[in-house]
DNA sequence: TTGCGTTGCGTACAATTGTACGCATATCAT
DNA sequence: ATGATATGCGTACAATTGTACGCAACGCAA
């Protein structure tokens, strides 16, 4: 069968406003997202009807009201997306993608002293493991695996 | 004037193998992706006609072959695309992306190396960040080129 | 020279995506 | 009550994207 299918990038604004404000209502995604960026009532609510359509969220009706919540973590779809552009674009390794980040200057000083942090943890992490076999601190997260 | 319409994710894949190979017929391009993924002559053909129609590309008829070549750098493509994820996926801030690249596992234990390597030298040059809080740590280091 | 494979090029077409209309209700303020 | 407003829901439709067919011309091997 398919796999879970892609998300649009219409839709993955959408699914952002519903990650970030939980549980919430056609309108409440509207102002959310109106607010940044030029969009129609019925356009978000198309969205959110696709959104539960492809499997990422999920509703029920309160009243006369529905209410629209996610169904997947933000992470896998994060992940999935992010894995895809990088395979197109840098043939599925990471770094270069990290390295046009950083050097872009898209990263405040202040991220600077976090992402040192986030590294040191990395190296500390990986050391004398064999590839494969990383652990990230904190969160317990399953292995990346092979997909398709 | 009309923004650069943005790249397809197919469209992205043959821009890459353009810039990967420079200068090529569509075969060479074919030859490049298809070792990759499943897709067919005539679609590449039709990618490449697509890129240059968009600007991305351009050609020439050398004998009876079409050579196409990249007319942007990667590195412009590469910021508006990843650019628009950003902003769709985490509100226009770089950092969550960053985090997640790294804590998703994708980068390996030589490349942390690097990673440091490069935040070292953006610290070092991003000190007069906001005015008036000139305090210099680093030795002098090249400097970034800022880039467009 | 006769095929056969290759490429250019025009064209096609289904799926997906972006965007939205319109109607039937339901609700709220007066 | 009544009209203005909001929402659900079905439906529509153009643009873009992914994928490819088919033909004509070209060049190489037999």
């Amino acid at each position: 069968m398919k796999k879970s299918q892609a998300l649009s990038k219409g839709e993955l604004e959408i699914a952002r406003a519903l990650w970030d404000i939980g549980p919430a209502t056609v309108r409440q995604i509207y102002d959310q997202t109106s607010a940044t960026r030029d969009i129609d009532f019925a356009t978000v609510q198309t969205y959110l009807r696709r959104l539960e359509l492809k499997g990422y969220a999920s509703s029920k009706l309160a009243g006369r009201l529905r209410i629209y919540s996610a169904k997947t973590k933000p992470q896998a779809v994060i992940r999935d997306t992010v894995d895809d552009l990088v395979q197109r674009l840098f043939g599925g390794s990471a770094m270069p993608l990290v390295r046009h980040l950083i050097e872009d200057g898209d990263i405040s000083r202040q991220e600077i002293a976090e992402l040192r942090k986030l590294i040191d943890d990395l190296e500390s992490s990986k050391t004398d493991d064999f590839p494969g076999a990383a652990k990230v601190s904190g969160g317990g997260k399953s292995p990346k695996e092979p997909k398709s």
